[in-house]
RNA sequence: CGGGGCGUAGCGCAGCUUGGUAGCGCACUUGUCUGGGGGACAAGGGGUCGCAGGUUCAAAUCCUGUCGUCCCGACCA
């Protein structure tokens, strides 16, 4: 391709509302343009790079044995109101009627139709198992769109549906697409981890996610820095410490510590690190009483002052609650948040407590009072609060509802935790029969009788991709390409071409030999200065950059740069084609 | 949904307080020079100042409404 005929679209200036580096670049690299709010179009240098995502999501789905389907973007609402989730769903969900006055939505996702076509098209046991996929545009109607593509209204996403007779062949496919899914990242060039995740609203049990790591992901994940065990901190086991509690050496005492609400506050004014300093979380439970209707219970959580509340660990042991309003606060325990703490036993309340395992094996520590402006230390569980000895600690008084933090034990016993920032781009799911029992999904099995299939699930966002990329790969010049998601391998850069016939003929030549030899080139044929060119390939991230002038055509050699090398290097004019060959393979 | 910011040329911005002929940089067009890291000079083209009302002799500027857009908000004991 010749820059003369394939416009760059490259602009200096990086726009005002683009916040990260990815979305700056691929802005400023006139891969994309904004229409409206989380709306993008592709420019042309764009789309190659977003066709290479494709293309070899596409080779690894047709190894693993997926059949492309293409399903509509617009989608009925009956099929959504068999699943139930046309009420579940909330306000992304882009709803829309049809000149009928009948109910469709753009569709987020394609679990009701992919339902609806295998209950049509699978009637024997004998077609299973099955994987569909399809690269489709997907519409969330996104609270707040940001970060270019990366969190847009519409975005690309492949999505595979696979069906079966039973668990363990729904178990081996999803084995076969966590490869195939492994397979795809390290093709792209991308570091990944695969984790261990929450399946969420989607439903189904086991679920992982493929994270590209980049230090401005959304995403918190957790890794053993020994094995390759990896989950969201959401998921992430604390286990209990390992070293016994130390036995009280001090007397309860209260201390007036006016005006010190936070751990960070409390540590400073008394001078005890937060380690030493329970912190309490008031919450207000929701529970069915048995004639069915709710009612609230107030707790306590107990966590160490430098620990953080796990709500998803919490919520599945409490299951539904909320953080109390002050005033819920001032009601129970007569104090303000700031000073409230574990009852202490003479007190006569009687509260809920739920403590971390790393609380309750705290001693001599500091807590609040549940007096205003009053502190405890010298603190110990049994002898100065009613939670009960940790001899005799249950699943309703201390379990592990913490996030996990640095240094932590592995869960696997292998090593220790640390902590990545990560980009979702990947998420594959066992369903079940969530789906496929809902809508009535079945084949006639071995016996003559009709059976629900099981359904596994498994997406990739394409578009999300594109930007997890250069989040991970760019610099102060712009985007660096892994090699197979780069627009083009190699930018051929004549010097003053227009001056020169004898380098224009060469240039020609040689842009047709790399044509020839399969090598994906842009030829800069523009009449602009050095400077310029190379700016614009670098900031495009081409991989590799030819220069070829007068200089060299004296000598017999060509220049050739690496997008991250320093220096360049001469080769010989005659050797550049196999050169070249040898970086690309 | 709450709080805040911003809508002026393709992009980035000034002008608004204190109403009086719409400006700057980049980009674009033409020409001359220049020619290995985003050139220089000269001459150009391009804007219903988001939209709708209102105040005024006069509104980008003041008032009201509206739309769009961006940021912040979900760990506080």
């Amino acid at each position: 391709m010749r820059t003369t005929q394939f416009p760059l679209n490259t602009v200096k200036e990086t726009p005002a509302d683009a916040e990260i580096a990815s979305h700056q670049l691929m802005i400023r690299a006139g891969l994309i343009r904004k229409l409206a709010a989380g709306l993008y179009s592709w420019l042309p240098l764009g789309l190659r790079v977003l066709r290479k995502v494709e293309k070899i999501t596409r080779e690894e789905m047709e190894k693993a044995g997926a059949l492309e389907v293409l399903m509509p973007a617009l989608q009925p609402a009956e099929l959504w109101q068999e699943t139930g989730r046309w009420e579940q769903y909330g306000p992304e969900l882009a709803r829309l009627k049809d000149r009928h006055d009948r109910d469709f939505c753009l569709g987020p996702t394609h679990e009701e139709i992919i339902t609806d076509l295998a209950r049509n098209e699978i009637k024997s046991y004998k077609q299973l198992p099955i994987t569909y996929y399809q690269v489709q545009t997907k519409f969330r109607d996104e609270i707040r769109p940001r970060f270019g593509v990366m969190r847009s209204r519409e975005f690309i996403m492949k999505d595979a549906y696979s069906f079966h007779l039973d668990q363990d062949s729904l178990q081996a496919t999803y084995d076969v697409m966590y490869q195939a899914y492994t397979n795809i990242f390290n093709h792209l060039g991308l570091k990944f981890r695969a984790v261990i995740a929450d399946s969420g609203s989607i439903g189904g049990a086991v679920s992982h996610e493929f994270h590209v790591l980049a230090d401005s992901g959304e995403d918190a994940i957790a890794f053993s820095t020994e094995s390759d065990y990896a989950a969201n901190v959401e998921q992430a086991a604390a286990l209990p410490p390992q070293s016994l509690r130390l036995s009280p050496s001090e007397e309860l005492d209260k201390i007036a510590t006016p005006g010190q609400k936070s751990i960070s506050e409390v540590s400073e004014f008394l001078g005890v690190t937060p380690q030493k300093i329970l912190k309490t979380l008031a919450i207000i439970q929701t529970v069915k009483t048995a004639m069915n209707e709710d009612t609230e219970v107030f707790w306590l959580l107990y966590l160490r002052g430098d620990h953080e509340l796990n709500e998803v660990k919490a919520h599945k042991i409490l299951g539904e609650f909320r953080f109390a309003t002050d005033e819920e606060i001032e009601g129970k325990l007569n104090c303000r948040p700031g000073y409230i703490g574990p009852p202490v036993k003479n007190s006569g309340q009687v509260i809920n407590g739920l403590a971390d395992h790393s609380a309750i094996a705290m001693s001599d520590f500091v807590c609040g009072a549940n007096d205003p402006g009053f502190h405890l230390k010298g603190c110990n569980w049994e002898s100065d609060f009613l939670i009960v000895s940790i001899a005799d600690i249950s699943e309703r008084q201390v379990a592990d509802i913490r996030k996990v933090v640095e240094g932590d034990p592995s869960p696997d016993g292998k090593g220790e935790i640390t902590l990545a920032r990560g980009i979702e781009v990947g998420h594959i799911f066992q369903l079940g029969s969530k789906y496929s029992a809902a809508m009535k999904a079945g084949v006639i099995n071995e016996g003559g009788k009709n059976q629900i299939m099981l359904m596994g699930c498994y997406g990739i966002g394409i578009s999300r991709v594109v930007a997890a990329a250069i989040e991970q790969n760019h610099d102060d010049k712009g985007i660096i390409w892994p090699a197979n998601l780069a627009p083009f391998q190699v930018a051929l850069c004549p010097m003053n071409m227009h001056k020169s016939e004898r380098l224009k003929v060469a240039s020609e030549q040689l842009y047709q030999d790399l044509q020839a030899a399969g090598i994906e080139v842009l030829f800069d044929d523009r009449k602009v200065r050095a400077g310029f060119m190379f700016s614009d390939m670098e900031l495009i991230g081409i991989p590799h950059c030819i220069i070829v002038g007068d200089r060299g055509l004296d000598t017999g050699t060509v220049e050739y740069k690496g997008r991250t090398a320093q220096e360049n290097i001469e080769i010989p004019f005659a050797d550049i084609i196999d050169f070249l060959k040898a970086k690309l393979v």
